[in-house]
DNA sequence: CCTGATCCTGACAACGTTGTCCATGTCTTG
DNA sequence: CAAGACATGGACAACGTTGTCAGGATCAGG
């Protein structure tokens, strides 16, 4: 920038007016500055800019997968709100690793990104605190921050849950099982209450062999569903707890002669040309990446200091078939 | 950081050195300043630190869309990578937009990013030159960059689709079509090249009939499907130029009573669990990030100067059913 | 021709770090 | 005990930008 305003015979200061658009330059002097720029191939540098200003015109998103079909639209939502409102968006994984996410959060709040939106991984997200009265907005998306007061954008897991086992029994299914992720993740905890609020609503037993909670490898869900089907009292239909139990549990079925029911949670691409077209219950990805991140920008442009909120997004149920099988006598 | 130094009774180059651990500070003159650090909540910025040390350790990268099943393991590949060098990840989506590409990509420079990887949406890339000589590595992936002699890596597209091709030929095919993107995009003209060579190594003619290039739109595909089916020389089998295209091929095909082969290019979860499952030309998306991502790096820790380098990665044709349809009499 | 208002422009400090260099104090060695 | 080596700490400038403020033209009105 010294050099462009050597060149252009000007003080350092018109420059950065040229440069920031400000009023108050001669169109001649604004014309010479431009040529100079041109010239030396100038670019301002933002770091410096951004070390005078105090905003970076970024934030930080931290979720569990950036690879996941779930959280990928996610994250497209909210890359699309951050253009919008002129800021760049920092990305990173947390593999469901409370440290890995903290290391994220920190290095994010180093850069002195403006906000940040989070999917937490870990149930303690005390370490935010002097962050976030530092001034870094954030907001969680997905599930509740732990132990900390903060905006939250979540989906109504339980109920949806509610709305496909209420599904399955309308359809004629007593015994249903539940496949959840590990229990300690929030929307696994939900979404297993909703099934059970569901069969309680329905005044059905729950047996303690038809519902199981960990981790989601196929491996695991395969045995889990191999247990539910081949008990003294075996189920009839099964609800998956997220995506990838959904897409093992589709590989396990159809591998079987008995029909069995399946309602997924979360809805994937191409369900409806598999046979029998799997039914689901739907969240809104891209929603809960928008309205997280609208939340956010304006936190950032006024209403910093509110009361957080909590907003909840409907889960959709979009009957296929898989979940209108009939029990099998 | 001046608060720190106070509170610990310190100097201020003393801070920044038990911050960055630097040798030569006594284990009692580090306890003080950490404890005073802990006190005052202190986190160095980041941004300050690297406008002095002209490193910022994030990288910036520019892809299609985040959303996209085969750019977001290819994304993930990318921030592994990024993880294991300790440098962060911008990410932005062009939408296939050559102006956003150039937009995201200059505002990362902005940002003083170390490194740059970019699947072009645009076929012009001079006005990186600059960029790159004032230091910014730059690496692209899955087409080459336009008018600017740049790293590059690679899928083989015309070997996966030749591959594809020789493939429904073996299985008696003689007719086949193929249904591509937009002709400017590089990978869809080398699929396209691929699809040509395979026919013509096998000596058959190609009608102008049999293969359609445009937007991947599900309108558009199953327009251009309909019209290969349907023309006085219709194609017995189908090759799917991207997943979105195979995505729509499946769809339409699936409502047909005459059965038509079909492979598709980019594999897709469950496409096993199909009838018939379909047979795909799967390209490594996690590799080309891997692959990308650690050529930059090389870049970026010495070998900034070599000549540029083009890498391809083979794609592997997998075998489900879908391709070995035979041609309908 | 003078005065004051208006408009441009540039000098300077500051943002929060780190690199350089020097001062001080302590230890080792002849 | 003197002198050099070493360990430790701090002052200062610099990174590249912007906010503040004051100085100098220019212009209109009296």
């Amino acid at each position: 920038m010294k050099d462009v305003a050597a060149r252009a015979g000007v003080g350092l200061k018109t420059v950065s007016r040229v440069v920031n658009e400000e009023a108050g330059v001669t169109p001649d002097t604004v014309a010479r500055v431009q040529a100079a720029i041109e010239a030396l191939g100038f670019r301002r540098n933002d770091s410096a800019r951004l070390l005078r200003t105090r905003r970076t015109s970024s934030i930080g998103l931290v979720l569990e997968d950036l690879a996941d079909p779930f959280y990928a639209p996610l994250s497209r939502a909210v890359e699309d709100v951050a253009r919008a409102h002129g800021a760049l968006l920092f990305t990173g994984s947390s593999a469901e690793d409370p440290r890995r996410e903290q290391e994220l959060v920190l290095a994010f709040c180093a850069r002195r990104v403006d906000g940040l939106i989070v999917v937490p991984a870990s149930d303690d997200h005390r370490y935010l605190s002097p962050e976030i009265e530092a001034g870094v907005a954030t907001v969680f998306v997905d599930r509740p921050a732990g132990r900390l007061d903060a905006d939250v954008v979540l989906t109504d897991n339980a109920g949806g849950v509610r709305d496909g086992v209420a599904h399955l029994i309308a359809h004629g299914h007593r015994r249903i099982g539940f496949i959840g992720d590990q229990p300690g993740i929030h929307t696994a905890a939900e979404r297993l209450r909703g099934y059970r609020e569901a069969m309680a609503a329905a005044n059905l037993p729950v047996s303690n062999a038809w519902y199981a909670m960990g981790p989601t490898t196929p491996e695991r869900v395969r045995a889990s569903i191999d247990a539910m089907l081949s008990g003294p009292e075996p189920v009839t239909a099964l609800l998956a707890g997220n995506n990838r139990v959904t897409v093992t549990a589709v590989r396990v079925l159809s591998g079987l002669t008995r029909p069995v029911a399946l309602v997924g949670f979360d809805d994937f691409e191409l369900a409806d040309l598999l046979s029998p077209p799997v039914t689901v219950v739907a969240q809104d990805a891209p929603g809960l990446g928008r309205t997280a991140a609208q939340l956010l920008f304006r936190r950032l442009d006024g209403m910093a200091s509110d009361a957080p909120t909590r907003t909840e997004l409907p889960a959709r149920l979009i009957p296929r078939g898989s979940g209108e099988i009939p029990p099998a006598s």
